[in-house]
DNA sequence: AAGTGGTCTAGACCACCTC
DNA sequence: AGGTGGTCTAGACCACTTG
């Protein structure tokens, strides 16, 4: 019994019968519970497992690619908390229902956001000044009041037409200095900072609704009153130290917010 | 050998000096590794291990409580991605600077939000129909045209003060019923859900701005034209099942919206 | 060189599910 | 009773960091 490929495995180049094995490169410096799970990965996202189907059990997965059990179980593991495999004790490993969206909700840049739907994102550097933070910032920094940060005002545009006012305050350490020159040529501020050492990674964000005053409207290029969404945000380092307070005043008929949330 | 208290752990209540072992309760049907998670949870909650120290190593948890390391890892990988610990190969494994909102963006009812902000959540029902889907509500929840689904409309309230409508349509199973006086008596609508055997878990919601018509103004008690923020969300079953589509309009003077999001 | 986490093995027994 | 995943052991060697 147990017979030819067929299995959880790549097809054979020329069909030879043995099974186990194979795949697993032990001299390369991948670790072999990495290999497993690409490989099972690779037969899911390729439909040849799908929804709903099992895998084969861990003892068999442990023949068939000469390992240890724990390292299918890493494998499966990760596989398993990446949303990819449901296991259930008893009675085996199934594909799971493929996620809405993977991965949690994302951080991402408003350039990022206009170039994933498909506009080309633009930015005019409307100020940039260093400044003693008022009250509001400082508390949204953990600061104390009047610590210099540095102040980023750009109208964000998509394909060239204006779509929102972003009003960037960031702690920045003492020797990293923003000038002109930077932002004007790079559109993403993050990209900037993370050129600079400053890893974004993690946010804590604020949705609503206002209506337009007469320069918002002016540089959106909408009629005063016009409802307008703002996300205000600070951002983490991966020190989780805040590092910038934003607010994003966008048109309300250009720009929604999307986010995947679980329970 | 292997005396009492003082490890890693809580302060002897009679001072004995040795080290190890102890609080491992090896007849008990918890296991082994998330005992020890709970105990190293406990003293960095506790404060006795704080943000940027070092937990002991591995080998060294090994000893004390009497486990292999495969347990230990077991126990600081869990920790680990949980956000608490953080490890570094060649180093250490290090506590790990608190997060700003455990766990990720939650889904959470209106009801829940309103409550956890300090107000009584109040629900005044609208209507409650059974009724073929129109188009755009078959798409949202991945059906023909012309099924039937629940349609449940709600005044929100908070104090007993308006502050959103919500529209819910819901693709149930077919012996599943909704009848006013339970949805006048239950204010969350997900927790009669649950009730029934319906667990929502996963949502993509999308957050806009609009402003209010005649009907919205009257009903919120707002001047039309004021700004208000809409959530429109597909909210999901733990089969990953689109089970939900609504829509909740919220005065944008009394409603924000917060995520917590990660790169 | 010594110490840390990262990977891996070859077993073992338990808890749960299905027949 | 037999199969599955869940927990656990006592080792081993590797990769990285630090003195």
């Amino acid at each position: 019994m147990t017979k030819s490929e067929n299995m959880i495995g790549i097809q054979p180049v020329k069909p030879s019968d043995s099974r186990q094995d194979m795949n697993m490169d032990r001299t390369l410096r991948v670790p072999l519970y990495y290999q497993l799970k690409e490989l099972i990965l690779a037969q899911i996202e390729g439909g040849h497992l799908r929804y709903g189907q099992a895998i084969p059990c861990e003892r068999e997965l442990c023949e068939r690619y000469r390992v240890s059990r724990t390292t299918v179980r890493q494998a499966i593991g990760e596989l398993e908390r990446e949303g990819y495999l449901n296991r259930q004790q008893g009675k085996g490993t199934f594909v799971a229902r493929p996620r809405i969206r993977r991965g949690m909700a994302q951080l991402t840049s408003f350039s990022e956001e206009v170039a994933a739907s498909g506009h080309e994102p633009g930015s005019q550097l409307l100020a940039l000044r260093h400044e003693p933070a008022d009250s509001r910032v400082a508390s949204a920094l953990g600061l104390e009041e009047g610590v210099w940060v540095w102040f980023v005002e750009r109208l964000r545009l998509a394909d060239d037409e204006p779509i929102g006012i972003n009003l960037s305050y960031l702690r920045l350490p003492s020797d990293v200095f923003l000038v002109p020159a930077e932002l004007e040529a790079e559109v993403s501020l993050w990209s900037l900072l993370e050129a600079k050492g400053i890893r974004l990674v993690e946010a804590e964000e604020t949705i609503l609704a206002i209506v337009a005053d007469a320069r918002q409207a002016e540089l959106l290029g909408v009629p005063e009153q016009s409802p307008l969404l703002v996300k205000e945000g600070v951002v983490y380092s991966d020190e989780r130290v805040p590092v910038e307070f934003h607010r994003v005043i966008a048109r309300a008929d250009r720009y929604s917010y999307s986010v995947h949330v679980f329970r």
